[in-house]
DNA sequence: ACCATACGCAAGCATTTACTTGCACGTCAA
DNA sequence: TTGACGTGCAAGTAAATGCTTGCGTATGGT
C-alpha cells in the first residue's frame, strides 16, 4: 500500500533522525499544521531550535517517504501525518513471542 | 521494556541500513548463526557482497540497538533475533485509520 | 607446541547527511 | 504596484556513517 515513487529505505531513514521523529510527534499531536505552526511548537514544546530551512528539509524528507501529506492552500502548505508506511516495519520482521511464559 | 543501555535513536538508526535489515531479515529466517554463516547466506540469499567486518560492525550496531542478542559458545559466537524493541516504532505514532471506507 | 580458525580492535578514507547562508518565487493586503 | 509574508532552491560546510586495511586475541584441532 505504498505510493508511487517511495522506496522503502526512504521510510526507515525518515524516521532515524530525532528532528524528524519529533515532526512526526508533532503532527500527531495536532494535524494540519504550516511549516512556521511547525517550527514554533517544535521549539516551545520539544525544545528543538531548528532552522526554518532546516525543518523545511526534514519536511520535504518525510513527504518523500510518504509520512506526510501536503496540502496548498494560497500562500500556506498545510502538512498531514500518514503513518501508513509505518506498517512496512511493523508486517516485515516476525513478532516477539512475549506470551512464552505462559503454557 | 528496553534493555539498559539501549536509547531509543539506536533502534531507528540501527534499521535504517540497507545491510543491517538484510541482516534481520537473515536471523528471521534462521536463527542462531555465527558471523561466517551470516555473511556467506547473506551473499547467495540477498546478493550481497559485504566483507566480515563490515557485517560485524552491523551485528555490533544492532546489538548495541537491542535487535540481535548473542551467546558465545567456544570460538564461537551464534547471534539471535531479538524483534522487541520494535514495538517502540509501532506504538509511538497512531495507527492509520484504514477502517475508514467502512460503514 | 604449532597452526588454522573465528572473531575483535582501531586507524584511515570516501560518501552521506544535516545544517547554514543567501537569494528567488508566488501570494496577499494596502 | 508596492511591500510584507510564506515558502522554495542551491551552494557550501562540518559532522556522521559505512567500509576497508592491518594487526591482535582467544579457541580448538593435530
Amino acid at each position: 500500500m505504498l505510493a508511487y515513487g517511495v522506496r522503502v529505505g526512504d521510510v526507515f531513514k525518515a524516521i532515524a533522525d530525532e528532528t524528524r521523529r519529533a515532526i512526526l510527534d508533532e503532527l500527531a499531536e495536532r494535524d494540519e499544521q504550516t511549516l512556521f505552526e511547525i517550527c514554533g511548537r517544535l521549539a516551545v514544546g520539544h525544545g528543538l531550535a531548528s532552522s526554518r530551512q532546516a525543518i523545511s528539509q526534514h519536511l520535504e524528507i518525510l513527504e518523500d517517504a510518504g509520512l506526510v501529506r501536503t496540502e496548498r492552500r494560497g500562500r500556506y502548505k498545510y502538512h498531514f501525518l500518514d503513518t501508513a508506511p509505518l506498517q512496512l516495519i511493523i508486517s516485515r520482521w516476525p513478532r516477539p513471542e512475549e506470551n512464552n511464559h505462559a503454557d
